[in-house]
DNA sequence: TTGAATAGTGGCATAGCGCCACTATTGTGT
DNA sequence: ACACAATAGTGGCGCTATGCCACTATTCAA
């Protein structure tokens, strides 16, 4: 038999394979707090409860991956993510009660404007949710432990790169960039340091705005426009 | 219809799934040069190519996906390895021409020791390769793509971390220490810089006894018996 | 005893974060 | 106009870990 017949013969329906799927943990800033997306479960197993956005691989309709990462976030929400990196791929078993199981788990930012520009309401079943009132929801499947390896990675990442400033708008002051950076960590950090560290990175420019406020207005800064990630040369705090 | 009936009917079989496999680089340096392990494939597809070890879940024997990689790499040369490390996952609708195929990449490291130890031969159709000889051949699938986001993982922690240490014999002198970390990296390292990393990291104990040489012996120590991994407060080199 | 070869150390320069006090700018109340 | 409150932003030194280079220490062999 060659390659070709082989091929047009290979059917993996005839084998056992585990449930193959994405999920995503999406945060966002709410205020100053830290929340992530969750959403109504609409189907069994586990119907009704809250789990994270995600779900099986369409075929026919996702190049890869990433594709199915942000059909699944699109369909929930209609949120288009600015920030996506896979952390982990859990399978095992146990996780899920159909059966073997493999997930594939990202973590998304989305910035506050786009996130109140999108529809999350009652009628998609999602809300957002801060991460300290995750505990008083019982998460379906392993979610608890995925939304832990998300935010570990997260707060990890905070200490050596530029990955927070995805949870900011488009345009943000120094102080609110230092203030994303702390509620990620959880720790207080000194403004020198801060400011000279992202100053040295080259990664904003100034808008030439202010900030209207009471007092002096501080300069607003963007991204620069190719921006995704810096890797500052030690770790803050 | 309840969640128990669900499940008893819930049939994946019925489902267009993708392939989902793992596949490990496994590394080990062969005298001062880093080689990885390839396996000659039995089946089709690309029968008779070179790819990297690995495979399909067997859902009755592996417990979770870490059990999938050690019994693939085991079955092919009876090798326990040193180190096992998840690098990503790949998933898209070209990389296998069987159909839409996922398959999540691990790094291993494993020491010459028990590389030599092991049978890695013609009956098992395997065979260790330098690093600079692959482009010779035709890796199956995307395995090239593969091999190198595991080389970037690694390159990237030698960096920053302890990890080149897995690929040492359970003895070593520090100049041998060096070495394995200039090989990984390409680059040279300062001698009292990276002795001073790694005393102040104190993930080394000393064995007592000294390299017999031709002149002064070198000092020999090994990993401390709890050690995996130490990440360095700065990048070397 | 001396030299070759490798093992291991002393000591100062440098880069980037920690820290604290200082100056600068803007709105408000008198 | 002027002083004050409040926040924005900077100067400058200390600390830590790495870069660098020269120096001392140990061992074997001639």
């Amino acid at each position: 038999m060659d390659e070709s017949r082989f091929l047009e013969q290979y059917d993996i329906h005839r084998f056992d394979v585990p449930l193959t799927t994405i999920d995503v943990v999406c945060f966002s800033l709410v205020g100053e707090t830290l929340h992530l997306l969750l959403a109504r479960r609409a189907h069994m197993p586990f119907h009704g409860a809250w789990a994270l956005p995600g779900g099986f691989i369409d075929l026919a309709v996702d190049g890869n991956l990433d594709d199915t990462v942000v059909r699944k976030v699109a369909a929930k929400t209609g949120i288009r993510m600015s920030y996506l990196e896979q952390v982990e791929t859990i399978g095992n078993a146990d996780r899920d009660p159909r059966g073997w199981s493999v997930t594939c788990l990202y973590l998304s930012l989305l910035d506050p404007q786009s996130r109140e520009d999108q529809q999350v309401d009652q009628k998609h079943e999602t809300r957002w949710v801060a991460l300290d009132d995750l505990d008083a929801l019982a998460l379906a499947f392993d979610h608890d432990l995925l939304v832990e390896k998300a935010v570990a990675r997260l707060r990890s990442k905070a200490r050596y790169s530029s990955l927070p400033l995805h949870l900011l708008a488009e345009t943000f002051t120094l102080q609110q960039a230092q203030r994303v950076f702390e509620l990620v960590l959880g720790t207080r950090l000194e403004k020198k340091s801060f400011r000279r560290r992202l100053g040295e990175a080259a990664i904003l420019e100034e808008t030439g705005e202010t900030l209207a406020t009471r007092t002096r207005g501080a300069a607003l800064y963007r991204l620069r426009p190719d921006h995704r990630e810096h890797l500052f040369p030690r770790t803050i705090g």
